[in-house]
DNA sequence: CGCATTTGTTGACAATGTAAATTTTACACT
DNA sequence: AGTGTAAAATTTACATTGTCAACAAATGCG
């Protein structure tokens, strides 16, 4: 029988400013620059300590992505104040998600970056991960219902994502080449996503008499 | 006086050969699979071989990187065949585009993943990285002179290119939950992207008829 | 108090990228 | 041909990484 063992509390403590400093260190020196001896100096205490409490850096990382998810899914769900009609809800909310991002590069790369090893194994990983991509469903959902988009929640709210996601990430890249500030993006993109989605019957002005001029191949490979 | 000197052929073929190893590498076994070491038992040379050849690490993918824009490059020109107008040129390119990403994702990967090390100091994969950026923007401006899209090409460009770049990041990244496969939502993107912007005006400057009600704040912080 | 069990530390190992030293190779000149 | 010198390639060495195993310290029940 165990005559010590950790409380709950102080492994949550412990767990808990390790994460903190790992996110620092990505932070501060990068990605790469997390290493588990330079952990261990932040934290004042001998590299292998923290294996008491993460069985490898696998799952550092995963704390680390898992407090990042819980910390964007927050953001977002403050963009939603009172007072917005479906459409505005869901233009603060790009535009929360798009702030976030630019304000949290490194952060955002742990989460999105192509390449980040799965969550396979942390359900806690997993969790934040879906959590993070509820905000944009509820809104796209309640925008469906006003009316102010026209379709399936669950495709237009991955269209959506796809259109913030891919300004942010190429942003974050450095591949844009455009020449102004990528605020002047972001307008034009969420203008897109609206006036792309809003549907024939919307307010007729994009009646379905007009089978649309858009190419609509199925078959061609 | 030299006695011996690698020709020009010699080293371009070395740097080629090796680039190609690291490129299979890089799919085999993943961006953190590429050792110098590996490289140089699939060479059949020694692992400091390659020193002559590249000064270290990063020039190495940075060859890589370039020899991917180009493919990339390659493979979005040769979608654009003969016989399409402007708006099935910029379809076919966008399917292009998603297409040559599914089909390489580490490729995709080294070219637009976040965090690449920049190209400063490396010409080459600077241009190349322009060049593949200017098929869509000659798309467009096709597209925008034919009238079936209405804005700067420039910002059309960009945005378009974040709907489709988005949708492949995401999809390379593990993260859609979208219950159906991928392809049925790129459908919806190029649309999304071309209805978004056949009106007058999508550069910020309000639709006549229709004053929109799209939120058009700029001040909200 | 005694001592088993937990907790934390140290040392060691393999693999990595890189630098310096060393050996091998091949051409130019006598 | 023979040789010397500079280029090319290899070998050796080192610092840093993640991880494992053996070790020391502390702690609370009997």
């Amino acid at each position: 029988m165990p005559r010590t063992v950790l409380s709950p509390d102080e492994i949550d403590d412990f767990r808990e400013r390790l994460v903190e400093a790992a996110t620092g260190l990505v932070a501060r020196r990068g990605y790469e620059g997390v290493t588990r001896r330079r952990l261990a100096s932040e934290l004042c205490c001998s590299p292998m300590t923290p294996y008491r409490y993460f069985s490898d850096k696998a799952e550092i990382f995963a704390a680390v992505r898992t407090a990042a998810y819980q910390r964007f899914t927050a953001a977002q769900e403050a963009s939603t104040v009172d007072g917005l009609d479906a459409l505005e809800g869901l233009d603060a909310l790009g535009r929360a998600y798009v702030a976030f991002a630019l304000a949290h590069p490194d952060a955002y790369r742990l989460m999105f970056e192509l390449g980040q090893p799965s969550p396979d194994g942390f359900p806690e990983l997993r969790a934040a991960e879906l959590g993070s991509w509820t905000p944009l469903r509820q809104a796209m959902e309640r925008a469906v219902e006003a009316g102010v988009v026209t379709g399936d929640p669950e495709l237009l709210a991955h269209v959506f994502w796809a259109g913030v996601h891919g300004l942010v990430s190429l942003q974050l890249a450095g591949k844009l080449v455009f020449s102004r500030p990528i605020e002047e993006l972001v307008e034009p993109m969420l203008r897109t996503l609206f006036l792309g989605n809003r549907g024939p019957a919307a307010d007729g002005t994009a009646p379905e008499g007009e089978p649309s001029e858009i190419p609509n191949r199925e078959r061609a490979t």
